[in-house]
RNA sequence: UGGGGCAUGGUGCAAUGGCAGCACACCGGACUUUGAAUCCGUUGAUCCUGGUUCGAAUCCAAGUGCCCCAG
């Protein structure tokens, strides 16, 4: 037995989660790679290749490696839930699912039942123990590729076990440690869309999965103006521009769905302006409870920018996000999170955007 | 069926008689462990027929189509 104790660390075949186990192993721990598999690819071929890289991969880390085989799950609680929220008019988050369900929960479960003291991941964020014994959560140093936000639906308990080896190095550093390994070849490239698609497009795979949800329907602009057909609401989002097939003087983008109704509504960028989100299913990383007084900064997508703004708590203690200055595509069904400078505090699903002038507040 | 106007990529508009451009849409790429946005790039047009001219989207004539005004 190690004296850091034993590490599972998620391998997906990529350079992150690669390093990451190498920079484990180089700090002592005694480490093993587990791999989930989510999803069942429609072509044996990649099936075959991201085996290989795998094992190519522990091979050269010299670690073992187990596969899980959690799909039928996935498919029924990730791509399952993604389905329903689409059919709702919601614009569903399933990474944000994936890592709370499966890429934290169950597989910390998992490492727990197998005696493993930690699990990591190849994820870009950091970790600091507080004096009480409580982790919270920080961006990455490299807060270009912070991904502290696909961790905000996270309970404490689970920061307990996680270790993350990559939130001080940038993507330039990792990288430049895979090539001194010689992990850089063939390995996955690092940009996916969702796992799930499987490199087709999101239209393609609803076609293929789903195609009781694409209804044609009106496009409206917001005057009530019937201005063309829309292909099926799942395939639009809030402040989306693309795939409108409208040409005007100036692009539209869609303002909002109406489900009931079926429709489209468009309009042009400057109706597209929202400060005011409700939220629910919030989750405090560190139990937290924000000062209302306090400004605090909000992210609406992993890679974006900081909004800052004020938290209020509505009475079931669901965050109501007040933004200093208005914001263009906030969408219910995403994911909203709170910082607090570096400092992830939170977050909680979108069900509400709207806006409110700042005078009647 | 009197008078007037208009006809240029898929759509809307530019181009003193001198290399047909722009916006929107579409398509492709970059970015991205969600949807998007954004950025970059490609494709694509002078209604038809004659005439004037070194040279016509542009000027002239006829045709075709559309719009407006008037009975």
């Amino acid at each position: 037995m190690n004296a850091r104790g034993t590490v599972f660390v998620g391998l997906s075949g990529g350079v992150d989660s690669s390093v990451a186990a190498w920079l484990l192993k180089e700090q002592g721990f005694d480490v093993a790679g587990v791999h989930l598999r989510l999803w069942e690819s429609p072509d044996p071929k990649t099936v075959e290749e991201r085996a290989s890289q795998l094992k190519a991969v522990t091979e050269i880390l010299g670690i073992p490696m187990r596969i899980l085989d959690w799909r039928e799950n996935f498919r029924r609680d990730v791509v399952g839930h993604y389905l329903e929220a689409l059919k709702r008019g919601l614009t569903p988050n399933p990474c944000v699912t994936c890592n709370r369900l499966f890429k934290w929960g169950q597989l910390i479960a998992y490492a727990r039942s197998e005696g493993a003291d930690q699990v990591a991941s190849g994820h870009y964020a950091r970790l600091a123990r507080q004096p009480d014994g409580s982790v919270i959560l920080r961006m990455a140093k490299d807060r270009s590729k912070d991904q502290s936000y696909f961790l905000s639906a996270l309970p404490q308990n689970v920061f307990q076990s996680m270790n993350l080896p990559l939130g001080e190095l940038s993507k330039h550093e990792v990288r430049k440690i895979a090539n001194r390994l010689g992990l850089a070849e063939g390995l996955n490239q690092e940009s996916e869309d969702l796992c799930f698609l499987e490199g087709s497009d999101q239209a393609a795979f609803l076609r293929e999965h789903a195609i009781n949800l694409l209804v044609s329907g009106p496009i409206y602009d917001s005057a009530g103006v019937l201005l063309g057909q829309h292909q099926g609401l799942p395939l639009y989002t809030i402040g989306q521009r693309k795939g409108i097939r409208i040409a005007a003087a100036r692009p539209y983008y869609v303002l909002r769905k109406d489900v009931q109704q079926n429709a489209l509504i468009v309009g042009f960028v400057e109706e597209l302006a929202f400060n005011r989100v409700e939220t629910r299913d919030t989750n405090w990383v560190s139990g937290f409870a924000p000062d209302l007084k306090k400004s605090y900064q909000f992210k609406l997508r992993s890679t974006s920018k900081l909004l800052p703004g004020h938290c209020l708590l509505d009475e079931k203690g669901d965050i109501i996000a007040v933004l200093d200055d208005a914001a263009r595509d906030i969408t219910s069904g995403q994911r909203l999170v709170v910082y607090d400078g570096d400092t992830c505090l939170g977050g909680a699903e979108i069900f509400k955007a709207k806006y409110q002038n700042k005078e009647t507040e």
